[in-house]
DNA sequence: AAAGTGACGCATT
DNA sequence: TAATGCGCCACTT
């Protein structure tokens, strides 16, 4: 059990159609069930993310706080990426998720 | 054991 | 709004 299934584990509770952010996801994990973590870095989180090759888990959910999605290293692309968010009922404005209506919050 | 690395976030400019 | 700089934590050499 490492840190990286725990965040699996959040990602995979997101409902579909709705989109969260990496600082989000930290902040959910600040509290681990065992207490051994005080502080999660969203830089982390992400980290996590990119060494998930799991097709289990939706990573084109989790968007920076932007709502702009991965630049460089995407599952497949930014714009295959965004194209399952719309797909999914997601809002986009222009380039970005329309996080005031779909941001996931627990 | 120490240093390097990265799907980010926030305060400034 | 976009670009910069700095902090951040877990993981891999």
């Amino acid at each position: 059990m490492s840190f990286f299934d725990e965040v699996y584990k959040v990602v995979k509770l997101i409902p579909k159609g709705k989109v969260t952010t990496y600082g989000e996801i930290a902040l959910r994990l600040r509290s681990g069930p065992d207490g051994s973590r005080i502080n999660i870095s969203p830089r982390t989180v992400g980290w996590a993310l990119h060494a998930n090759t799991d097709p289990k888990t939706p990573c084109h959910r989790v968007v920076n706080k932007d709502g702009k999605l991965a630049a460089n290293f995407a599952f497949d692309g930014e714009r295959e990426q965004k194209r399952r968010l719309l797909a999914e009922g997601v809002g986009f404005i222009g380039e970005r998720v329309n996080l005031v209506k779909h941001i996931w919050m627990p």
